[in-house]
DNA sequence: TTAATATGTGAACACTTGCTCACTCATTGA
DNA sequence: TCAATGAGTGAGCAAGTGTTCACATATTAA
């Protein structure tokens, strides 16, 4: 029983969970899911300011979020506000900050 | 108080949060770091058997891992037996694997 | 309709990354 | 000492990645 704590973790699991680090990995996007997760919600001239990188590149970052369902966005008029997709994110990446934290 | 529920995750901080799960963040060294919380220490040649890449692919990996104080290793001999540095590391591992399989 | 604002897209390019190949180092046994 | 075994290293290269630049789309206000 109990799987997770066992063995049997798949080839494609681990992919899975190596594509979902990959995304984390990265400084630009990594301000980003910190940004979002510390106000809720942000349109994307906020994030922009808050994590100092052009804003073409935090589209671009975005959108890969987006496609990797770790971000959502709510439109309103020309804006959109993004937000975290999951709280297990969160949990996540706190987790990790404490485990560097201890090291 | 509570500055990790809180903000002030700092430039460095995420920036070394990034470059931990950039670590993670790829097939080759999820399935060393999986198959060494899976059988608790094992020898190079072992895990080139178990992750099925080359044995100087895997070697690389093993450095990059160590480097990054993921893992360590114990010398017997000509050999050397690589375990998990903390087991924190098996706990982000497992709570993101729980987190995808409820996608 | 026109101008302005908020955001997204695709190509190009520099930089990074992971693998392979050819060697080397270290330990053990004959 | 020599050969065999376990493991590591560095250069080279193909593939991948993140940013910028130029342009496009969408919404709102005048």
């Amino acid at each position: 029983m109990d799987k997770v704590l066992k063995n049997d973790h798949t080839e494609e699991t681990l992919f899975e969970v190596a594509e979902f680090f990959k995304v984390l990995g990265d400084s630009t996007r990594i301000k980003i899911v910190s940004a979002l997760f510390e106000n809720g919600e942000l349109c994307v001239n906020d994030i922009v300011d808050l994590v100092d990188v052009s804003r073409t590149a935090v589209s671009h970052q975005l959108r890969i979020l987006k496609d990797k369902r770790i971000i959502s966005y709510r439109k309103e008029g020309q804006m959109k506000f993004y937000h975290l997709d999951d709280a297990h994110v969160e949990v996540i990446v706190l987790l990790t900050i404490t485990h560097l934290s201890h090291h």
